[in-house]
RNA sequence: CGGGGUGUAGCGUAGUCCGGUUAGCGCACCGCCUUUGGGAGGCGGGGGUCGCAGGUUCAAAUCCUGCCACCCCGACCA
């Protein structure tokens, strides 16, 4: 384990060097791809049960469709093709030929339709739909899947944008405009909680532009995260698809007066991507700073015996230690592997774990540990027998790291009223900035063109014709947020 | 697909220009001993089709030809 390269230095260089470092994931063989290691799953399974149950308590069930799609579905919706043709793994045989040892491809087997690898699911689960939706008692319609999707992406980059990557896609089917959006906005308060309150990442929320809407939908809602670099991440989406889907998959209900309706849809993700914005909002130039409700390990114990004096007495004060934390339901570790106090202490700050707990002979007498917190390197000592205190501080960890990225977030985040305060902002400081803008494409993409900033979402509907756009001089539409982005 | 670059042990590299000992070094790995409260040290050891194929030569990591792969910048994309 070499040092990782200072965030100061190359930030990029960072982010590489702690995801490897620290054991999360690897690069798979095929260009673009990750392996997950055990320890970044194990966080990806922490965050992903959270939002299961919140999913599966708002009334939703979970499915699961298949991975592979006929390519005529991808057809279906215009918008839809459009967003996705360019970026998609396409099944063309079903055999290979072996000779000496080489396989080549058999000619013979060519698929009579192609077999698209999902890139997102909307196609085959409103083909599903259509089968499923007659009649108004059959909405509303709310599914969810934990899934992997594939998108050839031309430049990846760990977590962030992989060629495979694992998400949760809820695909939910109403009998009116009304309760599909107000299913969006639910989805999205949820998406918020499991941001703010377990991964400690406070976020801006608004809706997308034209520009950057989902490919097929009406709305789009994004939660829209700062990193340490300033840049921005969208780390979930909730669309309104209004009956986009429905009618271009055929799907309609009747209602109990006996008459035809068309069907409204959402849909809704976060992926791994989360891992991705959780280590650049939280990390520093000694490693991760993982939020304790979501960590795989909340505290690590380091015995420190190096002579062995009264082995067993001491060994068995560990583990008393060890059971006292285990039943206050802290996940707990011991590292006894043979390395020295110095390296496991950097090993494990490295892999963000919120709380080390050193037991030496000193503490062994005292009846007594010490604690040292990831987040502020507050280093004291606690009397054994008022270890449920780390309960407490673990509390005090999670609102710290949420209080430490809001606060960032909230001193580079600015409001400005003309073009040319903008472009100095963004080449001094790199901030998030709140501006009004006009509502076009055209100044969208002008701005986008000569700042490489663009509009991560609408935050207001702007009311006052006062307010002008600051690229254009018009009448505002709304108040969006600007920021360059991953 | 344009422009640039790189392929030598798990990783990082020296050597390539100017062909000539057994391809060297650091990290990692294995063994033994000493160590252990902020990334321990000593000694010993294992691991290489020098990206692939062909050519030139008494002799190729080194020169020539072809191919392949990967990286960076752009384009594309979240």
């Amino acid at each position: 384990m070499a040092k990782i390269t200072k965030q100061s230095d190359n930030f990029s260089k960072w982010y590489t060097d702690v995801i490897l470092d620290a054991d999360l994931a690897d690069y798979g063989p095929v260009k673009g791809t990750m392996v997950v290691k055990p320890y970044g799953f194990s966080l990806w399974t922490n965050i992903r049960d959270s939002l299961n149950k919140m999913i599966e308590d708002s009334g939703h069930d979970n499915a699961y469709f298949p991975l592979f799609i006929p390519k005529s579905f991808l057809e279906k919706e215009a918008k839809h093709v459009e967003g996705f043709a360019k970026e998609c793994a396409v099944v063309t045989h079903s055999k290979l030929i072996s000779e000496e040892g080489s396989l080549t491809v058999d000619p013979e087997s060519k698929l009579e339709e192609e077999i698209i690898v999902r890139p997102t699911s909307e196609t085959i689960i409103w083909h599903m739909f259509k089968k499923w939706i007659t009649s108004y008692r059959d909405l509303p319609l709310k599914v969810n899947q934990w899934a992997n999707v594939v998108r050839w992406e031309m430049r990846t980059r760990l977590f962030l944008r992989t060629s495979e990557f694992l998400w949760q896609e809820g695909h939910t089917a109403h009998a009116t405009k009304e309760e599909a959006m107000k299913e969006t906005l639910e989805i999205v308060e949820i998406y918020r909680t499991l941001f703010e309150d377990y991964l400690a990442i406070p976020t801006i929320i608004g809706r997308k532009s034209n520009l950057e809407r989902f490919a097929g939908a009406d709305e789009t809602f994004s939660i829209e995260t700062m990193m340490r670099d300033k840049k921005a991440l969208q780390a979930g989406t909730s669309h309104y698809l209004g009956t986009n889907f429905g009618s271009a998959f055929d799907v309609k209900f009747q209602s109990k007066d006996n008459k035809e309706h068309p069907v409204y849809a959402t849909s809704w993700g976060v992926s791994t991507r989360m891992v991705g914005a959780l280590i650049m909002v939280h990390g520093d130039d000694k490693g991760l700073k993982i939020p304790p409700k979501i960590a795989p390990t909340q505290v690590v114990i380091v015995p420190i015996n190096p002579k062995k004096e009264n082995s067993e007495e001491f060994s068995s004060f560990v583990m008393k230690v060890e059971k006292k934390l285990t039943h206050l339901d802290i996940r707990t570790h011991i590292d006894d592997l043979d390395e020295s106090p110095g390296f496991k202490f950097n090993k494990w700050e490295l892999k963000g774990v919120p709380i080390r707990i050193e037991i030496g002979l000193k503490e062994f007498d005292n009846m007594e540990v010490t604690v040292c917190r990831r987040d502020n390197s507050e280093k004291y000592q606690i009397q054994i027998d008022k270890i449920d205190e780390i309960s407490t501080i673990l509390q005090s960890i999670q609102d710290n790291l949420f209080n430490d990225a809001k606060t960032f977030m909230d001193n580079n985040t600015c409001t400005v009223s003309s073009f040319a305060d903008f472009t100095d902002t963004l080449s001094k400081n790199n901030q998030f900035i709140k501006a009004y803008w006009d509502g076009t494409d055209e100044t969208e993409l002008k701005i986008k063109e000569k700042t490489k900033a663009t509009i991560r979402c609408i935050v207001e509907d702007n009311e006052d014709s006062s307010n002008k756009c600051i690229f254009s001089g018009e009448t505002a539409k709304h108040l969006v947020v600007f920021a360059k982005a991953y």
